[in-house]
DNA sequence: AACATGATCAACT
DNA sequence: GTTGATCATGTTT
């Protein structure tokens, strides 16, 4: 296998999470996503980005959560055990990708709403059209797209050589801001996104 | 009718 | 630079 490697960061798919780090209650796995490392091999290309801001969707309480209103052909992603992918379309023109978490029948996950780009740059790029190494990633629907997801990559596992999340960075509790959740109508006022302090590759809010 | 968004453009500091 | 209006567009309710 090629030696791939940027800013530090080397694959290691003996450092990927496993099954049970996402099977856990789905605050802690989104607020655990953050410096952690998304890794996509297509085509014998690698994607890599280090996560740097999420969300949480409960299973319980949270009106805008997309399984609160039962399994659905769409949502059923969200019904099996953590650890795979949940993708919807959105807007009639953006995807957004998800990690399941927590057991199965539950209905949770986490939306991927940002991350900063480390390797596979140039692919990126014509994904997004666009060569703003800081915006290639930033907001859900870019993030998608720079990676090449779809809704057709519903159900795969986050747990394989073609798609992990690689352990990289530590946080301190001081690193991580939580705030209200991003573009919702129902269950806003509950504080479930997270991103690292001092990163640009977050979405920037406005009011 | 609403939607877990983003690009663009006009008008303003 | 920033801010706010507008729009693109398919799927779900």
């Amino acid at each position: 296998m090629k030696i791939v490697e940027k800013n530090n960061f080397k694959i290691d798919y003996s450092k990927a999470l496993n099954e049970n780090f996402f099977r856990q209650d789905t605050k802690t796995v989104a607020k655990g996503l953050l410096g952690k490392v998304l890794v996509r091999k297509i085509r014998n290309n690698y994607l890599t980005a280090k996560i740097v801001e999420t969300e949480a969707y409960l299973p319980d309480g949270d009106l805008s959560c997309h399984a609160a209103v039962g399994k659905t052909q769409r949502n059923a992603p969200m019904f099996e055990a953590g650890g795979i992918l949940y993708v919807y379309f959105i807007y009639g023109v953006h995807h957004c990708i998800n990690i399941v978490t927590e057991l199965e029948g539950k209905g949770c996950a986490v939306l991927i709403r940002a991350a900063e780009p480390l390797m596979g740059l140039d692919i990126m790029s014509v994904n997004r059209k666009n060569n703003d190494v800081n915006k290639l990633c930033k907001g859900p629907g870019n993030l998608a797209k720079a990676f090449g997801f779809t809704v057709k990559d519903n159900f795969l596992s986050l747990c394989s050589k073609n798609l992990f999340i690689q352990d990289f960075q530590k946080n301190n509790k001081n690193d991580i801001i939580t705030t209200k959740r991003v573009g919702i109508n129902k269950s806003k006022e509950l504080l479930l996104r997270y991103y690292l302090k001092d990163s640009s590759f977050v979405t920037n809010i406005k009011k």
